[in-house]
DNA sequence: CCGCTATTGTTGTTGCGTATAACAATCCAG
DNA sequence: CTGGATTGTTATACGCAACAACAATAGCGG
């Protein structure tokens, strides 16, 4: 069987993509916690009383979205929110979320390592550049 | 406003494939056909007679999601069926595919380059060997 | 040749992530 | 003070993937 797909990068990158998703979705279910749900927590913590505008752009997610995504994380009872004004609140980490958050990020931190480990030592430090190119 | 995610793989790589994604979707649109839509064709113009299973085995999509991507294709005139056996069917391009597909084919083929050419010098040829290290 | 297992195509349903449009309340700059 | 921009929110839709179940068929071992 021919394969016509070997060499592109695209679907190349959408299959890497897909597998590393897939595999960290499967670690982060431990910890009861989806990877969207992970970065925002991972953020808040590195900046708390954001607000929930200030986070969505930060990470790409639409306003709209970010409401049943935080909903889930309130009534996890991971994080809260103090109004800062009459329209806008600051996001923190609760207690809760204060005593759980260290070992999302140690998940996410070792699933990095995982990840880079797997590519081969002469490659591996041109990974993090080239897909910076593909975005930023 | 301090990023913790800017060093992540993971995290620069679901970033990637997605802004990549979003982009192949649009230059797609144009022909009327999703990505999934156009690997498919590709992989059947490529592998005349395929079978439904192993297309998908091929292309890593569930049998069960197989049936209304084809249906999809078969409505649009792109391809068509042929009976093997009493179970299994063979795709192939129908002559509109036929007429079709170049052009689907070359606006991929320019995304790739598009996408290449968007990574550093020094750091392209490094490119695809990573990615394959994470999936195949 | 028969019977059992594996395979094929299919249906139905679910979850996740993302996108868009619209709206009321509020903020802020001129 | 007013008008435009921003914030949080609702509702709705799309694209892709996952799972369970099923009938029909193929193909292999005995």
């Amino acid at each position: 069987m021919h394969d016509p797909l070997v060499k592109h990068p695209g679907y190349t990158l959408r299959r890497a993509s897909g597998a590393m998703t897939a595999e960290l979705t499967q670690r982060l279910a431990e910890h009861g916690v989806r990877i969207v749900d992970a970065t925002v927590l991972l953020w808040i913590s590195e900046n708390p009383q954001v607000t929930a505008s200030a986070l969505g752009r930060a990470l790409d997610i639409q306003r709209a979205n970010m409401v049943p995504l935080l909903k889930r994380l309130e009534d996890a009872g991971l994080i809260e929110r103090a109004p800062i004004d009459g329209k806008s609140q600051g996001l923190s980490l609760s207690q809760e979320g204060k005593k759980r958050v260290p070992a999302i990020e140690a998940t996410i931190e070792a699933f990095e390592q995982d990840l880079l480990a797997r590519i081969p030592l002469q490659h591996r430090e041109h990974f993090m550049p080239a897909l910076d190119a593909l975005w930023r």
